[in-house]
DNA sequence: CCGACGGCTTTTAACGTTAATATCCACACA
DNA sequence: TGTGTGGATATTAACGTTAAAAGCCGTCGG
């Protein structure tokens, strides 16, 4: 029989769509070859491979997605769910956190798709649910989890691959994870306020409750205990610019009042600047503020914010690096990464240059 | 022929997905009425038809997606590229915009797909046209178009439908898009400052090859013109805090120096602020400013920055809307929606309150 | 010289859905 | 009694891919 027409292929679809059948024809071979030119190269003998790729090439066959994953289950869709963002918050790490887990996931073959969900864990469980129930993720990427998180558990009881953007404090070691070390983070910017002189040192963070927030305050323990300081001035407060400017009044009418303050957020610390300004107090030069994040809004306050930058591009490609190793069904434990941020810093902590250009 | 057994259906899959087939087997119909009865319900008993809800309802199935897809070509996905964030933009409306634009395309039966490409308009183009055709995308969202949009041009020349957030600024009634009307936001900035009595207005805008630059601009313009008030301060610079520092000096150092400053971008005003900070002056009480965009920043600034903020909710909204109506093929004319900005007033542009709660 | 084997390739069947077509059945009409 | 007719339902085939099985053919060992 003439290979040129035994095999399928009614000539390019008019939607413009190459199938491996089409390849196969113009190859001379079977559609089954082709796939296994491009899946299992050593399938394949290496002269048919080089006629089957220069057809390939020719045509400018893609694969298609759709019925892949109707074969193989396996849609190279990993799923992520976005929160509101609050308007009170500074961080627009979302953004940037979104773009390299985007970019990453391209790069290693994959797609993000965005998933909805009514707000609380329940809601954002059956979002996860009906998503698996009708396309096949191959995996998810969780952010902000936290203890006891309802997500993990579920997620994990499925047998779905994911990682998660912060660890599960509870110990789940068999769970991936990426994070950053807000504690060591949170200790080298009291360690650079107190090499500017600073004995007192005030720390304003989030409430106990908070897992991350509890990580960074002992960041700020450390280094104080590290130095002999006292560590009594400290509030715990729900992330908002009001709250982080009371606070700081609060410590400024101490009998012996701070004379820097280190800030679990960005949000906060600019709490703390309004209340300095409120004082006709001059933010580095009479009292040091330090923040966490590098949100934007650090870099275009006057003075500049001191603050922490995580490094999101690394956390994005670490969590789809993480996934890409469970669906590989790689047997190493699953990765626990821990990353550094890095201190920025901008004139609200320095004394010496009041700024001025 | 006993109906119970007559049809396929090897009970539930061991991956807890249901298919048509079963739910066919437990209402003890076929597999393509089950398919009628959710997708052309006229075409099945009424009767029938209530049998085969329960059974769906009992079994909980869902439609799988990849099946569809490939049946159908068309994925019920959207698209979206994002763009890196630029480190010195204050705006986080993409955040939101995305969000929302998920939101609204999951309440109306599709899903956000992220798509990623090198820089440069062609390398978008050639992400475009891989992904579809490997996934059959339903749509795409474009955001920041402008005049000659190659991306226009290349989605046009497909057939593809999408919708811009962004006029198409050359006039192409047959493109769907949906803008907000930066013109009479700026207008109403300016007029606002005006009410305060300001006469020396100045302007810090976009440079001309901008359209959506040049059209707020002319919001600024009409207001002046309306009042007889003199347009000679003015600056076209690219959008960065430095940028709108050193516009500000300048028009403070003028013969008949500004006593108010208009920007285009939230950016912009903010480099305004650090210029008239190092003077020693007061925002608002010195020298008015407005900004476009009510960043996060903007509430977080002291003084707080009055701005414009844009309706990026209804945005997303209409966006999803339009490409919707677009694949109903509805026969009318695509969507062209121009909505309106929200000034908010924050103490960068009122002379008498001085920020001291 | 026969059977087994191994390398390479093709064939078959299936993933779950749906448009198109076929079948069935009750009823009306000649 | 036969012949339509039309409504309801069932069957077939196809979307493009790939795992599994089967086929082909030359070679090697007994």
């Amino acid at each position: 029989m003439d290979p040129q027409t035994q095999h399928g292929g009614r000539g390019p679809t008019s939607h413009g769509h190459v199938t491996l059948a089409q390849v196969a024809r113009q190859a001379g071979v079977s559609a089954q070859s082709v796939s296994n030119a491009l899946n299992n190269p050593d399938r394949v003998a290496a002269e048919t491979r080089k006629r089957i790729l220069a057809a390939v090439e020719e045509l400018g066959y893609e694969p298609n997605l759709s019925a892949r994953a109707l074969r193989n289950r396996s849609s190279s869709l990993i799923a992520f769910k976005m929160r509101p963002a609050r308007p009170d918050k500074a961080s627009m790490l979302m953004d940037d956190f979104l773009y390299v887990l985007n970019a990453s996931a391209v790069e290693a073959g994959y797609h993000l798709i965005l998933c909805h969900a009514e707000d609380g864990p329940a809601g954002e469980i059956k979002a996860y649910r009906d998503l698996l129930k009708k396309t096949s993720i191959d995996a998810f990427i969780l952010a902000e989890t936290h203890r006891n998180d309802d997500r993990v558990a579920a997620l994990r009881s499925w047998g779905v691959p994911f990682a998660s953007f912060g660890r599960s404090w509870d110990g789940d070691e068999d769970v991936a994870w990426v994070d950053v070390d807000g504690r060591a983070g949170t200790r080298a910017a009291t360690a650079h306020v107190a090499a500017q002189g600073h004995t007192r040192i005030g720390h304003i963070g989030w409430l106990e409750e908070s897992e991350l927030g509890q990580d960074r305050r002992e960041g700020w323990l450390d280094a104080c205990r590290e130095r002999g300081l006292d560590t009594d001035l400290q509030a715990a407060v729900a992330d908002s610019l009001e709250n982080g400017r009371q606070a700081a009044h609060r410590m400024l009418d101490a009998a012996r009042p701070a004379t820097a303050l280190v800030c679990t957020s960005d949000t906060l610390a600019l709490g703390v600047m309004r209340a300095l300004h409120e004082r006709g107090l001059r933010p580095g030069v009479d009292v040091a503020i330090t923040g966490y994040d590098d949100s934007p809004t650090a870099a275009l306050v006057s003075p500049g914010l001191t603050t922490l930058r995580q490094p999101i591009d690394e956390v994005g490609r670490q969590l789809i690096q993480a996934v890409d190793n469970l669906m590989a069904g790689d047997p190493r434990t699953p990765q626990h990464v821990l990353l550094e941020p890095e201190l920025i810093v901008r004139d609200s902590s320095l004394p010496g240059r009041r700024d001025t250009r």
